[in-house]
DNA sequence: CTTGGGGCATTTTTT
DNA sequence: ATGCCCCAAG
């Protein structure tokens, strides 16, 4: 047997060694399930299936890329390569670009975004002269996402008078309209939004049985990761695509399903039992990542939950200090108290930033925490949110790019096509809509035929019009002649968005210019990396596609060691030895937006429990008496959350003196109430007083636990920073080669290598994975 | 056609 | 507190 596989526990061995057949995998939080799904597909590949013939689905781009990199370490990276592996919006929108014509798309087709999408609507809304206040258009596009994750079409809509009375009962008895005319506009733009990738290859697979055929071959092995958070478009995909060979492993973890507000279904999970012949069920219930207090905590939490599959979570590890409750004034002092303790925590036993992580149910809870760590001078990184991709002037160069690509992007064009500004306005801008519109042609082809068309602009305008096709036109001669960065830095000072940037001059004007700047950095690195790869051909295409599909998450470095803050849906997945959930607040966690039904707030509570087993070593809860929300103070009451963990488990604790006095504490705060909660919670026999601070012994077992995954590959980064002229090194695709000149400095470090079968390359040392050899 | 100011709604979570 | 929309003036 291999040795890889020795090191599995036996409920772990099992699925990985189950060659073929339906199964499904029930993983506990912290179960070892990654392990089980990279060593399931090493495995298989060592058996001699083809890696051609596997197809893999994960939650986040990064954990596909991250599983990839342990695949390669055992079967090496050649093989690997040639897994298809990834999200599923990144898998099928890249199917869909291979068979697209099929379905009357261009092969370069855009992804529309949310904020497309919904502007998209808007302006939909406003042509049909409807009231904006009735037809919310964020409301509309919700509706329009749940129907096509649902696959109701437009034609299934108006097959269905229940939805249609639906509609009509929220007085929005023309919904189905809007619906129709978005997916058109959608369709003649050449854009698909990121339910389309989906919807679209339900489409294909079953109008084109010959294409099904031809992907049900060559994907004979399939696997799903975080099965519980897909929805009915992603579990008709999967059905179709492994009904033929039933090779298929799902793994997944009821009590973690955290996605029903946009459409994933735990019946899916619940129910795959039925789905498919004969199907094996393994459970993975051995927790290696938390304490006892942890994992005990979390399973007394989620018990309140009617609805789930039957598994009992538990570990080896040592109990560790129990969960500490903390009751703060306001989002003021909490924050405060979290950089405190935080910066004590870090002192006291040597950890480092990035062991910590702050995590909250709403993005805009980041903005106390990050205050209250910016005056510690803690370092810390924030995720989700307004990510970088999504700021204005980033979306604006992008924008760019799209029309380039897609010149009938109607949402990117209708962004630039007065940005900066070069006197085409709203009246013309509506004239070309109602053009378009008629003639059954994009903004971009009217604008093209503009003399031929009676579109009652006048003639200086119809200038300046033809004027910016022709700058779009020249642009797209130099993207074929090249690369994506060289393209992009033209446009930023060609079109004079960098110029307008700069007449600002405002703080916020000024990080604008850094934002385009780091842009092109960062189009920089994707054309080097593109380089690397033998067949990419490092067009902007590409790197659109990454950009439209790239959460946040998928961009972090894991070395920059800071303090994480995130919501706690990004943090699925994610460990952390220090966790801080803050604002444990009834409205707030739960929120009050989930608490009419049961099952909404069956799903706050997995929610919370997602956020308890985070930790590895000690969780600390908080809650405000009164909080900034939309402007003004209001008061606040603990969540039930709180309560509903065993008394046994955690503890109210008294800030510590040395905190005591400090602005953020009020000590009148920690009066009657909690010496109350402390009586409560007198040990109960039999369990072991509370450990305040874990023992050195205690750390020591409970780090070699963790994974190693950060670690080695930060310590390679540092040593190829250091790299000298005349090193030899090993690169994965070059091979052996000879450093022969250096360049740039920190991240932007590049090292010019002559390989011995490659020739002269420029790398970033930060991208490349190179070995050193002396 | 552009600019600027005032009024108003807005906060749940995301590929 | 912030960001978006609309309207009026230049």
């Amino acid at each position: 047997m291999n040795k890889f596989i020795e090191g599995l526990n036996e409920a772990q061995r099992a699925p990985v060694l189950q060659k073929d057949g339906a199964m499904i995998v029930i993983a506990g939080a912290g179960s070892g399930k990654t392990r089980v799904l990279t060593f399931r597909i090493a495995h298989l590949m060592q058996q001699g299936v083809d890696p051609f013939n596997i197809l893999a689905l994960t939650f986040t781009n990064k954990a596909a890329r991250e599983m990839k990199a342990r695949i390669a370490k055992i079967v090496g990276a050649s093989e690997a390569k040639n897994l298809w592996m990834g999200t599923f919006h990144s898998i099928f929108a890249r199917l869909l670009r291979i068979e697209a014509d099929k379905l009357g798309y261009p092969s370069n087709f855009t992804i529309y975004d949310s904020e497309d999408s919904q502007r998209l609507i808007r302006t939909i809304i406003k042509e049909k002269n409807l009231d904006k206040d009735i037809y919310k258009y964020k409301q509309v596009f919700s509706r329009i996402s749940s129907f096509k994750n649902s696959l109701i079409t437009v034609k299934a809509y108006y097959a269905n008078p229940d939805l249609q009375e639906a509609d009509a009962m929220a007085k929005r008895p023309r919904l189905g309209e809007i619906y129709d005319e978005y997916v058109k506009r959608c369709f003649k733009a050449g854009a698909m939004d990121f339910d389309d990738l989906l919807l679209k290859t339900n489409e294909l697979l079953t109008r084109f049985p010959r294409v099904l055929a031809k992907y049900q071959d060559r994907f004979r092995y399939i696997l799903v990761d975080e099965y519980q958070d897909t929805n009915h478009s992603q579990y008709l995909i999967v059905r179709a695509l492994s009904d033929k060979f039933q090779n298929i492993c799902v793994v997944g973890d009821d009590a973690q399903s955290i996605y029903a507000f946009r459409g994933a279904n735990i019946n899916n999970i619940l129910n795959f039992q039925k789905d498919y012949e004969d199907v094996k069920t393994y459970r993975l219930e051995q927790n290696y990542r938390s304490t006892k207090n942890i994992v005990n905590a979390a399973n007394s939490v989620i018990d309140k939950n009617k609805v789930k599959l039957e598994k009992v979570v538990w570990t080896d590890n040592d109990d560790g200090p129990k969960i500490q409750v903390n009751r703060l004034l306001n989002d003021g002092e909490e924050g405060r108290f979290v950089a405190s303790s935080i910066f004590e925590n870090r002192m006291n036993n040597h950890l480092s930033n990035g062991d910590f992580a702050v995590l909250y149910r709403t993005n805009a809870q980041s903005r106390a925490i990050e205050d209250a760590l910016r005056k510690r001078d803690i370092p810390y990184r924030i995720y989700g949110g307004t990510s970088f991709y999504q700021r204005k002037e980033i979306k604006d160069v992008l924008a760019y790019l799209r029309v380039i690509v897609n010149p009938n992007d109607e949402e990117a064009l209708k962004r630039i096509i007065n940005y900066p500004a070069r006197g085409i306005g709203a009246t013309t801008l509506d004239r070309l809509i109602l053009a378009a519109n008629s003639y059954d042609k994009s903004i971009f082809q009217i604008i093209e035929h503009l003399h031929e068309l009676n579109t009652g602009i006048n003639s200086r305008t119809r200038g300046k019009l033809t004027q910016f096709a022709t700058m779009i036109k020249s642009f797209q001669v130099t993207a074929k002649n090249s690369d994506a960065f060289v393209l992009t830095e033209m446009v930023a000072k060609k079109t004079g968005l960098v110029q307008e940037l700069k007449k600002d001059g405002t703080p916020e004007g000024v990080a604008r210019i850094e934002n385009v700047e780091e842009l092109l950095n960062g189009l920089k690195d994707f054309v080097e990396e593109q380089k690397e790869l033998a067949d990419a051909t490092g067009n902007i295409s590409e790197f659109l596609e990454d950009v439209a599909l790239a959460t946040d998450l998928d961009n972090a470095t894991d070395d920059e060691n800071k303090v994480a803050l995130m919501t706690i849906h990004l943090a699925k997945g994610l460990e952390f030895p220090y966790v801080y959930i803050v604002g444990l607040e009834e409205d707030l966690f739960p929120s009050g937006m989930s608490m009419n039904t049961r099952s909404e707030l069956e799903e706050e509570r997995r929610l919370f429990y997602v956020a308890l087993t985070r930790a590895e070593q000690k969780a600390y809860l908080t809650y405000t008496l009164s909080r900034y929300r939309w402007g003004k103070l209001i008061d606040a009451e603990p969540s039930r959350f709180i309560e509903e963990i065993d008394e046994q488990y955690k503890e109210y604790l008294m800030p510590p003196d040395e905190l005591r006095g400090n602005s953020f504490v009020n000590p009148d705060l920690f009066g009657e109430v909690d010496k109350s909660k402390l009586r409560q919670n007198k040990p109960t026999p039999g369990v072991p007083p509370p450990a305040h601070k874990p023992s050195e012994e205690q750390l020591r077992k409970l780090r070699k636990i963790r994974p190693q995954n950060s670690q080695s590959t930060a310590k390679i980064d540092k040593e190829v920073l250091q790299l000298e002229v005349g090193a030899a090194v090993e690169h994965l695709r070059f091979g052996r080669g000879k450093v022969v000149g250096l360049e740039g400095v920190g991240q932007d470090k590049k090292a010019e290598i002559n390989f011995e079968n490659g020739g002269l390359k420029k790398l970033l040392l930060r991208f490349a994975k190179l070995k050193i050899l002396s």
